[in-house]
RNA sequence: CGGGGUAUAGCGUAGUUUGGUCAUCGCGCCUGGUUUGGGACCAGGAGAUCGUAGGUUCAAAUCCUGCUACCCCGACCA
């Protein structure tokens, strides 16, 4: 790696990024072009997720890529969201205009159709038709797709026009029952979170200003990336019943009443990746915890000419006895690259356990293994137990969430002093818990003045009165800030 | 969307100030051979309308204008 990552962190992440080939630039603006080995880390993430999801009850469902533009504007009225950035569809062909190719102005559509930012209002245009009784509820439903936000400024992973992600939406009969979902769903996507990709995250409620404009409640889990910003990791929102007013969707309850449906809705997207690449990643490359892990083990053969059969051999039945084991495992045996050369390549890629094999190691019947969360080497015998690269996996695992625990502990710092504030933000950043008064103004000064902004307020909550850091006024309680992506 | 910077072969670059044998070098790629325990070596070869569209000029990578993309900083961010 060229660029260091306390030298220049935004460098350090593209060039981490491309040299691992998980995505690269599309000369689109905003849009990129996810690499197989990107998109292996994106299926990893589905995989898991999907799992859950089914287990909890939750349906797969598709809605269309685009949205009318009047079913948007009909959510748009209700919750004063107008700024927007989309993609509107508005022709639908282009012809040839001497050799150029331009949008036939014939084809112009009688209504506009955007494409979506988010599902929320094609799917509840369309609940109508399925939600009568309460007997039709709940609703569990959750999309894999993509959306575009027309961001003005981008980056790989974290912040991209067109990104893939999921979205949850769900449909109740009681205030409870959603509110539980909503709950339930933040608690799916932290220990998603820390168990599975390593990342430890806070939960926290988004301050009124900065919540989904369509939710009561918006819930979140944040992380706090090796540079001491932080990253929004996913989002949960309890929508009470706006959507159900906004598109008059009623049932019937027990007592033949008619009520308003109250429903929830929740997503991660591809900015999960970037949250991966910045919590664990060094100077070296990516590391990636064993559990994500496309591939988990590399096997790199150091032959000559004359031994590479029996080298080959015994590296092909390490690498079966690996996937009997649903090891995810490959076998580098390309002859173009020398050993040194492979050991860089997988580095810079965080495959987390490499095993070495040479003649050495048939002749002394022990095996080099090296992790890469610690660079460690370790010998082990030639005809190893599987518990031993499961235990190994599982200790890497764990090695890699601890480390990040350490350092998101390390930088959650409780401030009174606004002078203090500042300097930790301008020096080390972090999640910064200090009290504030509550008022969207407040909020903007101390943006101004430090870059940093409320990330969320803690939950579970804490209430402790006290006075808030920017304008001494009276504060229920401290909330997160930080400077964030 | 504003301010600053950058754009030369797949990648990284020299040359741009001062227009004229200037298209340089390294990596990678192809062929052959020797190699293979931390990014191997030798020999030969292919590959660039110098981001793009115009303009100035006898002559443009080099000067001027528009456009596009990327990077950094802000604004924006369900």
């Amino acid at each position: 790696m060229e660029n260091k990552r306390k030298e220049n962190y935004s460098k350090w992440y593209n060039e981490i990024i491309l040299k691992s080939e998980l995505a690269e630039f599309s000369g689109i603006r905003g849009f990129m072009i996810i690499k197989p080995y990107g998109y292996s880390l994106w299926e990893m993430i589905k995989k898991e997720l999907d799992k859950i999801f089914r287990q909890t009850g939750h349906k797969n469902i598709y809605f269309p890529l685009l949205i009318p533009k009047s079913i948007l504007s009909k959510e748009k009225e209700h919750t004063d969201l107008f700024s927007e950035g989309c993609a509107i569809v508005t022709h639908s062909k282009i012809k040839k205009d001497q050799e150029k190719i331009i949008i036939d102005p014939k084809s112009k559509l009688k209504e506009e159709l955007i494409i979506r930012p988010t599902s929320e209002s094609i799917i509840w245009s369309i609940y109508k038709r399925w939600i009568q009784s309460y007997r039709d509820l709940p609703v569990l439903l959750n999309q894999w797709g993509n959306a575009i936000r027309w961001e003005m400024r981008t980056k790989l992973f974290l912040r991209t026009t067109e990104f893939l992600w999921q979205e949850g939406h769900t449909a109740h009969s009681t205030k409870k029952e959603a509110i539980e979902e909503t709950l339930n769903i933040l608690n799916i996507y932290t220990d998603f979170s820390q168990n599975f990709m390593a990342i430890p995250v806070l939960q926290g409620i988004k301050p009124h200003m900065d919540k989904f404009h369509g939710s009561k409640t918006t819930y979140c889990i944040e992380a706090l990336m090796q540079d001491g910003k932080s990253l929004q990791m996913g989002t949960s929102h309890f929508l009470g019943q706006n959507f159900s007013k906004v598109f008059n969707v009623q049932f019937t309850n027990m007592n033949g009443y008619k009520e308003y449906i109250w429903s929830t809705s929740w997503g991660i997207s591809t900015r999960l990746i970037g949250g991966l690449i910045m919590s664990h990643s060094d100077d070296r490359g990516l590391i990636l915890p064993p559990k994500i892990a496309p591939i988990q083990i590399v096997i790199i053969p150091i032959y000559k000419k004359k031994n590479f059969s029996i080298i080959d051999e015994h590296a092909n039945n390490i690498l079966n006895f690996l996937e009997k084991k649903n090891i995810r495992t490959f076998y580098d045996n390309r002859t173009q690259f020398t050993p040194g050369w492979k050991f860089h390549e997988y580095e810079i890629k965080g495959i987390p356990i490499r095993i070495n094999i040479g003649i050495n190691e048939i002749k002394n019947e022990k095996l080099e293994i090296i992790r890469r969360d610690t660079l460690e080497t370790i010998c082990i015998p030639f005809h190893f137990s599987i518990n031993l690269i499961k235990k190994l996996l599982c200790d890497i695992q764990k090695n890699i969430y601890q480390k990040a625990l350490h350092r998101t502990k390390k930088y959650m710092i409780e401030l009174d002093n606004y002078h203090d504030f500042k300097n930790q933000i301008n020096d080390s950043g972090g999640f910064i818990f200090a009290h504030w008064d509550g008022t969207k103004n407040t909020g903007k000064k101390i943006q101004e003045e430090t870059e940093a902004t409320i990330r969320f307020i803690p939950f579970p909550s804490k209430e402790k009165e006290g006075k808030c850091i920017f304008s001494g006024k009276k504060s229920k309680q401290k909330v997160v800030f930080s400077k964030s992506y």
